[in-house]
DNA sequence: ATGGCGCGGTCACCGCGA
């Protein structure tokens, strides 16, 4: 089974893109975050006639929303709210298979990172704290949590950890709460593990930036969390740096876990 | 140190992303 998790930025503007990575990549279960439209406008055809004949869509209007297309049965679908508030942020599947997805796109927490004074990151924040709650009770031994969490946890995860220690999805007050979350279950970070621990890998690049592969200047923000005891049956990690390069292309790339399952 | 781009929508400006 080989997993992914993107943001796309728009589900309809990068339709495209997406149905060429589904099936160049050859991906069963493909996680989106920000399709940024209502389910009635998410387009299931293109996807299903792929052989993406299972889903589960949690859209919302212009902001956010979450998605899972599978080849594999979905068994089970549900979600959770956070912060009392109606943005789709997450949905939770079961596969046939048994294993248990978490698909998450965590707020991104505006720009002054003070949770006094910006609502934004105080939002991010309740929004980490509630997420450590729900996994509290909801730990698994064949769990995977993914999406978009807004955080470059370890200091190989972005362009420059000093420049950014002040900035919002890299200060400590979030990468701590990144970590109190990997702990809780606890899971693992299996990206940064099948990397070497000092490489510095990136999955979003800005837009501002036309010349982002000479300058570089990324940030890791997306993860792919598992169970400690699904570790044995990764046997690839792939981060599609390329996919930037693509015409128009979402800031962020792709990632893919393959598992022998 | 700053600004740079791209998306959706009460649509030509604005909110938002990070």
């Amino acid at each position: 089974m080989k997993i992914a998790t993107w943001n796309v930025n728009s589900v309809r503007i990068r339709k495209q893109n997406i149905l060429n990575f589904l099936v160049n990549e050859k991906i069963d279960v493909i996680c989106l975050q920000e399709i940024k439209t209502i389910n009635e406008y998410f387009p299931f055809d293109i996807f299903y006639n792929q052989g993406f004949i299972h889903s589960y869509v949690r859209g919302e209007k212009s902001y956010n929303g979450v998605a899972v297309l599978s080849k594999i049965p979905i068994k089970e679908k549900n979600f959770n709210e956070f912060c009392g508030l109606k943005d789709s942020r997450h949905i939770k599947i079961v596969l046939a298979n048994d294993i248990i997805i978490h698909n998450l796109y965590v707020p991104a927490g505006g720009d002054i990172p003070d949770v006094k004074v910006n609502r934004k990151f105080q939002h991010k924040i309740n929004f980490m704290k509630e997420l450590i709650k729900l996994f509290n009770y909801h730990k698994s031994k064949k769990m995977i949590v993914l999406g978009d969490f807004n955080i470059a946890p370890s200091e190989y995860d972005v362009w420059s950890h000093k420049q950014l220690l002040k900035v919002v999805s890299h200060t400590k007050l979030e990468t701590d709460y990144f970590k109190k979350l990997i702990n809780t279950v606890p899971l693992v970070d299996i990206v940064r593990d099948y990397f070497k621990m000092d490489k510095k890998i990136f999955s979003w690049w800005s837009y501002r930036n036309k010349n982002w592969r000479a300058s570089n200047r990324g940030r890791r923000l997306d993860h792919i969390l598992i169970s400690k005891d699904l570790i044995r049956f990764v046997n690839s990690v792939i981060i599609y740096e390329d996919i930037r390069s693509e015409n128009n292309p979402s800031d962020h790339v792709p990632i893919s876990m393959s598992l022998d399952i």
